[in-house]
DNA sequence: TCATTAACACGGG
DNA sequence: CCCGTGTTAATGA
């Protein structure tokens, strides 16, 4: 796992914080699908991505979900962040978007390491690139149209999967992005019309990035 | 005006 | 046959 680290994270913290991390930490693989954390569950470990990208959500009272955004690799979960310091339940939900690897931080180490500059250097800009993100999920719910939050969606996945051509069905990007199959399949088609996509069943294919 | 819900037809696997 | 898709009508915010 020594080896892992050094590689990821090897240019964010020194050799020692390095070796005690890989001392107390917990190397995993997930497949695509997994969930990682349900909404309300206590929060032991802080996980820190080496390969792949888990997709992070929010739940309102019904349990129906939005989508907030992508955590790849180098990242940390900020909210995770919160709840391992404050000792809190979850508020969210996270499910890997495609096959990954993590390592696990035990939340009681969250504070020890912060006395190496690197870790809490770290921290902070994990916050920061959280807010800064969190503040981009705001404008897109609060003044885009659907369309376009639509199509930023499609992006972001195409990105993450490396591939134009998603595997994925109408009503599970309706259940992500909580709204309904009829909605997506209409502006997936007007989108299709507009030449950014073309449609196939299970699949979509992504013209232009 | 636009989303949601229910309902229906079509077609591929 | 089941499921994903495309569409429509009714209803509500």
């Amino acid at each position: 796992m020594l080896d892992v680290l050094r590689e990821n994270f090897g240019h964010l913290f020194e050799d020692e914080l390095l070796v005690e991390i890989s001392r107390v930490s917990k190397y995993t693989k997930v497949d695509a699908g997994d969930t990682l954390m349900e909404l309300g569950s206590s929060v032991t470990h802080m996980p820190l991505l080496i390969e792949g990208a888990i997709k992070i959500f929010r739940l309102d009272d019904d349990y129906r979900e939005q989508i907030l955004y992508f955590l790849e690799r180098g990242d940390t979960c900020a909210l995770t962040l919160n709840c391992c310091v404050g000792k809190v339940h979850s508020e969210i939900k996270a499910v890997a978007e495609v096959d990954s690897e993590l390592i696990f931080v035990p939340a009681e180490y969250m504070e020890t390491f912060l006395k190496y500059h690197s870790w809490s250097k770290f921290v902070f800009d994990s916050f920061n690139n959280r807010l800064v993100e969190l503040l981009e999920v705001i404008d897109s719910l609060a003044f885009m149209k659907l369309d376009e939050r639509l199509y930023n969606y499609l992006r972001d996945k195409v990105l993450i999967n490396s591939n134009q051509l998603l595997e994925i069905t109408h009503s599970i990007i309706a259940q992500e992005m909580n709204t309904s199959r009829v909605v997506i399949s209409r502006v997936l088609k007007k989108l299709e019309l507009e030449n950014k996509i073309k449609l196939h069943r299970n699949k979509i294919e992504v013209i232009e990035i």
